[in-house]
DNA sequence: CGCCAGGTTGATTTCGCTCAAGCAATGTGG
DNA sequence: CCACATTGCTTGAGCGAAATCAACCTGGCG
């Protein structure tokens, strides 16, 4: 494994891509390279601040737990993508709590360092600024769509996000993907009981929109899962 | 009215609050007080940035409307809150509208100017993205909320985070605020349709909660209201 | 005066939840 | 290697909260 930040692939293209060769020696002074198994958890909901860290492999989810045990899975981390930074920078405890859903490496930058080479680069804190400005209005959006849409358009949008848009073979309005989540998971990002998740699956499935089969979906329809998760009856 | 931003009694309490003599200079340069009457839009959503604004006076609601034209209430800032720097910061459209709920004074940061002080002040950017950062739990908070909770119990929180804890005459639990918004916009704000708010505030007064004239609550059970709205049903 | 937007009320429907059972895959201990 | 628990998923029946549809007030205003 290159123990360079400047050697890794990933580094580019995060916040830290536009850091100068002493500051990535800084970084990579203080950072450690980690492995962890489905199910385990980076940090909770509350824990003061543990660092940034950057997804190498994997993926990573979100979770916000309410008083009465029920929790939404709120986002998801690829490669490439990196998370803790807010309650780092914002001086607070982690307003949700971390857990890989798929195996995953990440590079973890531990605070100390993270808060010494934020503390001089303003630009780098800029790249975070806009990285929660994002994030924020993808919470906005949510907050919208989960009052005004139904479940079903919730979930076609929501596979509709998260499919890397391959082409099908003859442009025929075909593709699949390849989710790591299991269907309470699915249930918990829109916020539905697994019984209901179950039922939608069913019911799309019997449209002929698409096929599910364990964690692949092979979407049949595009056409119209796209024009049925766009807009909602405008008359 | 005091032309200077270092004389305003709200600038202490933004983020500009730190400032040196020579920026709060420059500020006062590229600013400017404005007025605006109740249903009046600062900014619609998807304009491209138009500066930093702070409420001097009145009420400013942030509004999402999704492609079908139903929309929902994310936030408000009342005085001394601040609003308009995550675009400008991010250098994307604002992702909300601004709207005017009660008759509004607010000072108007030029994008140019509020650019060019955040560029050389590395706090500055700090706190606002301190700011943002409570948005976004705030946000997470809500999408939690939303799925989880019935409106009923949205709803309470909704009056009494709203509320002013002022203490009753003889701190028997009693408290009244006095909210500048329509029945509508309550019910946007919690994403319920209008008659359903109707209903609900009927409830709540027949149980002898609280009472509920033109715009003012008053609190009549604080004990109850808080209980009901705290937890569900952990057994 | 009539108009109109905001609010209330009632009747009905629908969507998603709850409760309960069954089923397949996986693991565990004897 | 088999009996057994466990966990994730599916299915059904019934219920309930909130939406919808449709009147009907009310107060403000031209």
């Amino acid at each position: 494994m290159g123990s360079q930040c400047s050697r890794c692939a990933h580094c580019a293209q995060t916040e830290w891509g536009l850091l100068d060769e002493r500051q990535l020696a800084r970084l990579d002074a203080g950072r450690r390279v980690r492995k962890f198994l489905p199910g385990e958890v980076l940090f909770h909901e509350g824990d003061e601040q543990t660092g940034i860290y950057c997804v190498l492999e994997g993926l990573v989810g979100l979770r916000k737990v309410d008083s009465g045990g029920e929790s939404a899975l709120l986002r998801l981390i690829g490669p490439g993508g990196t998370f803790g930074f807010r309650s780092l920078l914002a001086d607070e405890p982690h307003g949700v709590s971390a857990e890989v859903m798929k195996g995953t490496r990440v590079c973890h930058v531990l605070p100390g360092p993270a808060r010494r080479v934020v503390a001089e680069d303003h630009g780098l804190v800029m790249r975070f600024f806009r990285h929660l400005a994002r994030d924020m209005a993808a919470s906005d959006t949510r907050v919208l769509e989960t009052v005004t849409a139904s479940c079903r358009v919730r979930f076609l949008r929501l596979i509709l996000n998260c499919g890397t848009p391959v082409t099908g073979v003859s442009g025929d309005a075909r593709m699949s993907l390849d989710l790591p989540l299991s269907r309470q998971d699915f249930a918990s990002m829109i916020g539905i009981r697994p019984e209901s998740m179950s039922r939608l699956i069913r019911n799309i499935e019997g449209e002929g929109l698409a096929r599910f089969s364990g964690r692949r979906v092979e979407i049949l329809d595009l056409a119209r899962m796209a024009s049925e998760s766009e807009s909602q009856t405008i008359n």
